[in-house]
DNA sequence: CGCAAGTACCTTTTT
DNA sequence: GGTACTTGCG
């Protein structure tokens, strides 16, 4: 029984522990995707149950990209018949299946937060409600908070007159979903569950099919997922769930962490086992970690220790500002990586807010050095990928209005904001959704508020969209793909933009994401194509050992491990977050993001922070994060905790700018030949001279061009 | 109707 | 500091 060996005690039991409901508490670092992927393979190959007969739920793709890879090193071909995958993806799943025995049109598109925010906007707007008074924000909020509760339009009481409202726009927003044959994210787990409430022999056949069931990062789940577990696992109740509630970091999306009492309520049988040997960090690191997130009062003491080496304790960094900040990270990763320590792949950089990553990649950009950034701008959020992926959605699901709306006129079809106006008032007399819309006025003829002009472009849109939906049923996705960007005209229109070329190459890329799903019979290749686009945020399928640094924000991070961790901004304000400061639950959440930081760090963690700051646009000075105080003195290895704003002159700094001025900087002009170190011979774009630096801009052979200082990079003339 | 410039606004984390 | 929305002009 190979499957066991290597594991300690507690992994081993959890491991073994198949029959019964289960709930492993898991410590970070404490092997629990290990124990995880050896439960379904010891289930598979010791115990011989059908692969098709277990379910594995994790909450991101990640995880379930992780758990895939590691499952098929354990138990290879068996893999792909597991159910495996996001809840969000085995509910689309079901109700691609089994939806319509519910009324849900089987070619539902499925709407994400933009295309939400887009359909609220119309909701406000048929209630003749201002947009400035009601945030849309806001109320896509309140609306997916009361989905994840399962509560509906009429559950919503009317206390107050902003609830009043929300009650409004939550029931016409609906209504709108419903003649778009669209669902929502909270739709696809809401409506799942009021499936098998519904229809019995649907849920028996999902019950019977999953003898066993798993759940990773149960911590995270809201009501309606922990629901839908209840549901699937009533008729064996073998069911396991894997969470550490030190590490919630999503109760802001409705996860609740009461989930794991009403575990211990809902089975009293169940099974719990404790994972507490930490195989990741140093003592010091898991001693400091264990300092801050034992400062929170909502929780259960846990006993976590390791047999690691006593190693260093965290570094703890102060610098000026938030340029200085960045610039000593990237320093302190090149010494390393000169040391000879480590390599730059092994080493993150954390931040909890995205705007922080801009100043860091300037200073990455700047030396020359590779960086990842997890997610920046996201892939599938650009304009022109959801310009296309809207043209596809149309052909799959025409009603799909929010689509229709964003597409009418992109390119330009002269069919302007008051020919929209007009077309969604006239749609709603007649009673019918937009796309219906068109066919009667490509139909009609006379009799129409619209002008002969407008008519034309209108049935004109009309014929093409439906060209291109009867071209849909025999051509392989990317063949349609190629249509779509020629027949919309998007082509020739996106390649006159501005940024024309680089639009394109995203769409090329969209391409090749349509090329996966080639060798499916077309209609089927399409619907996978759209829900692999909606389910799938992130479109860095990247292995995780990567030659180049790693940028992430903290709540990626969860998961991860690094030998070397950056966790930058650790000011209040920034970590905690402003925003959090006044609520202490959400406080202790803040604390449980900075633990779930320092708890990714294997040998070194360095917690920087800025002594200024910009933020919005005025500069302000912030306080150390509360965080550090919690780490008693004699565990850092460096730094100290960091006194008042104005003992900054006296407490541990580092300063970078200083001795610089009085160095001679080579001078360069645009044509002249230059090697640098690591990139190589290249040719001078550009050269200015600043205050106490100089920055040039170098093409190189491989790398394009590239931006440095001088006083950091290391540039000769050839 | 389309485009350009100007204005007001807001800033957390993601399936 | 950036973007989404508004205004004004051709």
């Amino acid at each position: 029984m190979d499957i066991l060996a290597g594991l300690n005690p507690a992994q081993k039991e959890a491991v073994e522990a198949i029959n019964g409901p289960v709930l492993i508490l898991a410590g970070p670092g404490s092997g629990k995707t290990r124990v995880i992927t050896h439960r379904v393979a010891y289930l598979i190959k010791v115990t011989g149950i059908s692969p098709r007969r277990i379910m594995a739920v994790t909450f991101t793709n990640k995880a379930a990209r992780e758990m895939e890879e590691r499952l098929e090193k354990l138990a290879s071909a068996s893999v792909q018949n597991i159910t495996l995958g996001t809840f969000h993806a085995i509910c689309a799943r079901i109700l691609r299946t089994d939806g319509p025995a519910m009324g849900i049109d089987k070619k539902f598109v499925i709407y994400d937060d933009d295309d939400q925010i887009a359909l609220i906007k119309r909701s406000l707007q048929d209630l003749a409600l201002d947009p400035k008074q009601f945030a849309p924000r806001a109320l896509q909020s309140v609306i997916s908070n009361a989905k994840s509760q399962m509560l509906a339009p009429g559950d919503l009481g009317g206390k107050s007159y902003f609830e009043e409202v929300t009650r409004r726009v939550y029931e016409r927003y609906e209504r709108l979903l419903g003649d778009s044959s669209a669902l929502d994210f909270d739709d696809l787990l809401m409506k799942t569950v009021l499936l098998f409430k519904q229809n019995h022999d649907v849920l028996d056949k999902y019950q019977s099919r999953y003898m066993h069931i798993q759940v990773d990062e149960f911590q995270d789940t809201n009501l309606v997922q922990y629901e839908l577990v209840k549901l699937l696992a009533g008729k064996y109740r073998n069911i396991c769930v894997v969470g550490d509630p030190d590490q919630s970091i999503y109760s802001w999306r409705a996860a609740d962490i009461r989930n794991i009492l009403n575990f211990e309520k809902d089975f009293p049988d169940a099974k719990v086992i404790l994972l507490e040997q930490n195989y990741r960090s140093t003592q010091l690191i898991l001693d400091a970690a264990t300092n801050v997130i034992s400062a929170n009062r909502q929780r259960k003491p846990k006993g976590l220790w390791t047999k690691n080496e006593k190693g260093e304790g965290p570094y703890v960094i102060e610098t000026y500002s938030e340029e200085e900040e960045a610039q000593w990270v990237v320093n302190e990763i090149d010494r390393l990586v000169r040391s000879g320590v480590v390599k730059s792949g092994d080493c993150a950089v954390m931040f909890r807010t995205n705007a922080q990553s801009r100043v860091l990649e300037e200073a990455f950009i700047r030396y020359g050095m590779a960086y990842r950034l997890v997610a920046g701008t996201r892939f599938y959020e650009r304009r022109e990928v959801k310009d296309i992926i809207a043209y596809l959605r149309l052909i799959q699901n025409p009603n799909d209005s929010v689509s229709l709306m964003r597409v009418i006129n992109v390119p330009q079809r002269g069919i302007g904001e008051r020919s929209l106006d007009e077309l969604t008032r006239w749609a709603k007399d007649q009673g019918v959704n937009e796309y219906r819309a068109l066919q009667l006025i490509a139909d009609a003829g006379d009799d129409l508020p619209f002008s002969p002009r407008t008519v034309k472009a209108l049935a004109g849109f009309a014929a093409m969209l439906q060209n291109l939906i009867e071209k849909s049923q025999e051509l392989d996705t990317v063949k349609l793909f190629d249509l779509v960007i020629d027949k919309t005209g998007y082509k020739q229109y996106v390649t006159g933009l501005v940024d024309g070329d680089e639009r394109w190459e995203n769409i090329m890329e969209l391409r090749g994401v349509a090329q996966d799903f080639k060798d499916m019979a077309p209609e089927e290749g399409l619907t996978a194509l759209l829900e692999s686009v909606a389910l799938v945020a992130d479109v860095d399928a990247l292995p995780e050992k990567t030659e180049t640094v790693t940028l992430i924000t903290l709540h990626q991070a969860k998961g991860l491990e690094f030998p070397v961790v950056f966790i930058i901004g650790m000011e209040e304000g920034i970590l905690p977050h402003y925003k959090s400061i006044d609520d202490p639950a959400q406080l202790e959440e803040e604390r449980r993001l900075c633990y779930v930081g320092i708890t990714r760090a294997k040998q070194k963690v360095y917690l920087v922070r800025a002594f200024r700051r910009h933020l919005m646009g005025s500069s302000n000075v912030n306080k150390p994060s509360r965080f550090l105080e919690d780490i008693p003195s004699n565990l850092i290895t460096r730094g100290g905790v960091i006194g008042k704003e104005d003992e900054w002159a006296t407490t541990y700094k580092v300063s970078m700018n200083e001795p610089k001025q009085s160095k001679e900087l080579p001078e360069f002009k645009a044509g002249d030949h230059v090697v640098h170190e690591q990139l190589g011979e290249g040719v001078v774009v550009s050269y200015r001279r600043t205050k106490n630096d100089a920055e040039v801009a170098v093409a190189f052979d491989g790398a394009g061009i590239k931006r440095f200082l001088l006083s950091f990079a290391k540039i000769e003339k050839k």
